[in-house]
RNA sequence: GGCGAUGUAGCUCAGAUGGUUAGAGCAUACGGCUCAUAUCCGUAGUGUCCGGGGUUCAAUUCCCUGCAUCGCCA
């Protein structure tokens, strides 16, 4: 079998976060599953770095666009060795194979007359990079950027997406698994039960430069789909590169919710437009909340995969968010959350397990694997087997299914199940009976055997942690080539091999400030759950978890129909509006270029029509008459807009 | 505004084509073990299964309606 699998291109505007190393980490841990199933697997990611908000971020920074999507880039191909993920390609749209690829696609197309060249006007906002229906706008501005949007008339190609649109809806109802979770197929089929428009697929030299000319008309570049999109086809070397067929023939595609649309039709109407057969299946993950809002970068809670890995190590990391999310549903992130998985189930159970296990067969069997006596199983020994075999075949299915969380519990089934084992069987008082040296054998070496597959269906989801349990059984060759087939089926250990315990695989980390005797602090919390510990004193945590910032206004300007109100638009360090009720003692003109210190995590809320993503904070006083004074914070020396306060 | 999803234990969630005691993990309390990483095993709970109405011998489950949250569309 052949898989293939990508992930999207990530657009280089944004370092990466938490989100781009989930749909990352599903795509490895596919592939290493895939490849665990004996399959010749391609693994493909890579970064989008063409439009113009890329020019206006190069601008931004001095640079020029081609050195901002280099080191950008750059940050994502680093950042995945660091969560142990290892795609096979990685793919940029400024590549020149790329970009002759794209263009002999697009003059494929345009030849067989699929792309048409019209005319329109509308409503164009720049911070968007599109245009807005009428009924998009909010009192004439654009309710995202609160700019009032150009109106510009303008001629561009569009791609006759219509005529494939039956086309497309049949083979969706045809293939249930052709976009997965069920949830996010109904909402395709809902989208195309209204006529599709046509898709516009340039934009004009004159208002953006940064992208790939469109071969037969040289006064426009082709916009986002016609070139992010074709990597997938491109990064295994259409048309003619020798592994294309097999490899295409396999697509799978991971995405997150926010991009369903371009992959579930606009994709597929292009791919059929080439004449190529679909992709095989679209997986579609939901969203990671940030402490319960959304993760964002406005909101300025993002979570670097970098700083989380280094924390509490690649395994962990890996483990709690394939662990905690149901795939195709929203999940909140927390570091508690991560605490509480890393020492429940990584410390206490697996590790803990790895560890009693091979103490024991250390101690009561000199290191070695011991023999079994076949003839003398009870029926303890089948149950172990039988659940063993089962949880395989589970796995497998969730594995397949991208339902990861679900093959994880399945796998923690049987840990528990083993730890239940060592209890009933007690192998510590076989040892102490010399006429059970047969049964303690035969407890020791149904554990040893366990505990070796469990290291063989981990490794997708934990690799450099498998890479130790293997170690410690002795197996570390083999089974970096094993395979489900070969190996994930009871009776493989060979007795005699040397185990070795090693080093702890999951030490446990410490809880914040447990020790502290919990009835008093919950009755304390029952009488006034909003009340902090001691007389209105904070702790540090709780401290923590306002981030401060510095921001530079960049704009400012009255709102309409409120007296108080500023809506100004600040650098900290990406652009965010934020609301402020200064308007009393500010003029708009005299703000611009201030440098002050927000509150960045505030939770979004809507002042006036207007929704503010953080607040500024001021000092206020009253006279002795009773007239207030307020005065905006700021820093003592120029530094960075976006600069981290505490 | 239209369509859809969700609302179950303190928390995160699973579940039943309607039928006895509604489940799991975490957290909590108590008990046991000592091979093990203060780990493991066992026991114990608590639930107006979102509110209201209807169908039915019987509804948390089906139908209607309301509320809340979320998504897609306009």
């Amino acid at each position: 079998m052949t898989t293939y699998i990508t992930t999207p291109i990530y657009y280089v505007n944004a370092m990466p976060h938490l989100g781009h190393a989930y749909t990352t980490l599903v795509a490895d841990t596919y592939s290493r599953y895939r490849r665990l199933c004996g399959d010749d697997v391609r693994f493909q990611t890579g970064t989008d770095e063409h439009g113009e908000k890329i020019v206006q971020a190069a601008e931004s920074e001095g640079s020029t666009p081609r050195e901002y999507v280099d080191r950008i880039s750059d940050t994502f191909r680093h950042t995945w060795p660091t969560l142990a993920i290892e795609p096979d390609n990685f793919i940029r749209t400024t590549y020149p194979e790329h970009i002759k690829t794209v263009q002999d696609i697009l003059q494929k197309v345009y030849d067989q007359g699929d792309i048409y060249f019209s005319e329109y006007s509308g409503h164009y906002c720049k911070g968007c990079e599109r245009f807005l229906t009428e009924k998009e706008l909010v009192d004439g501005t654009c309710p995202d950027h609160q700019t009032v949007p150009e109106e510009i008339c303008e001629q561009n190609y569009f791609f006759r997406m219509s005529t494939y649109q039956d086309w497309l809806i049949e083979h969706i109802k045809k293939n249930p698994d052709y976009i997965t979770p069920e949830r996010y197929r109904n909402e395709v089929l809902s989208f195309l039960s209204e006529p599709l428009e046509d898709l516009c697929i340039s934009r004009p030299v004159s208002r953006l430069t940064w992208g790939i000319p469109l071969p037969f008309d040289q006064k426009f570049v082709t916009y986002v789909w016609f070139d992010a999109l074709i990597n997938y086809l491109t990064g295994i070397g259409y048309p003619d590169g020798p592994d294309f067929e097999k490899y295409w023939s396999a697509a799978e595609h991971v995405i997150a919710k926010d991009i369903l649309k371009p992959h579930a039709i606009y994709w597929p109407t292009m791919i059929q437009a080439m004449g190529l057969p679909p992709y095989k299946r679209l997986h579609v993950h939901g969203y990671w909340n940030v402490d319960e809002t959304k993760m964002s970068k406005s909101i300025g809670n993002v979570i670097r995969p970098g700083e989380l890995v280094e924390k509490y190590g690649v395994d962990t990391v890996r483990y709690f968010l394939l662990r905690e999310m149901s795939f195709g549903l929203d999940s909140s992130f927390s570091e508690e959350a991560v605490i509480a998985r890393r020492n429940s189930d990584l410390a206490n159970d697996l590790g803990n397990l790895f560890s009693r296990a091979l103490t024991m067969v250390g101690k009561y069997a000199g290191g070695k694997v011991p023999k079994v006596d076949a003839a003398a199983l009870t029926d303890d020994d089948r149950e172990l087997i039988d659940s063993m075999e089962k949880m395989i075949a589970t796995y497998r299915v969730n594995m397949d299914a991208f339902t990861f969380h679900k093959a994880l519990q399945a796998v923690w089934e049987v840990i528990g199940l083993l730890n239940r084992y060592i209890v009933t069987n007690a192998p510590w008082e076989l040892a102490t009976a010399p006429d059970k040296s047969g049964r303690l054998d035969t407890v020791l070496y149904f554990l040893t055997e366990s505990l070796r597959i469990l290291a063989l269906v981990l490794r997708p989801v934990m690799p450099v942690a498998a890479g130790k349990m293997a170690a410690a059984l002795g197996m570390e060759d083999t089974m970096a080539a094993a395979t489900l087939d070969t190996a994930g089926k009871w009776g493989v250990f060979e007795p005699g091999m040397s185990v070795n315990k090693g080093p702890q695989l999951f030490p446990r980390l410490e809880t914040k400030k447990k020790q502290q005797t919990p009835k008093k602090q919950k009755k304390k919390k029952s009488r006034d759950a909003e009340s902090v510990d001691g007389e209105g004193l904070i702790t540090f945590d709780q401290f923590g978890k306002v981030e401060l910032r510095v921001a530079e206004i960049v704009a400012a300007e009255k709102i309409k129909k409120a007296d108080k109100l500023l809506k100004l638009t600040l650098k900290a360090p990406r652009e965010r509006t934020v609301v402020a009720g200064i308007a009393k003692y500010y003029q708009p003109d005299e703000l611009v270029g201030k440098k002050v210190i927000i509150v960045a995590n505030l939770k979004p809320a809507k002042l006036m029509g207007v929704t503010s993503r953080g607040m500024v904070l001021a000092a206020k006083e009253k006279d002795g008459e009773g007239v207030e004074r307020l005065v905006l914070s700021t820093v003592d020396a120029d530094i960075a807009a976006g600069s981290r306060v505490a």
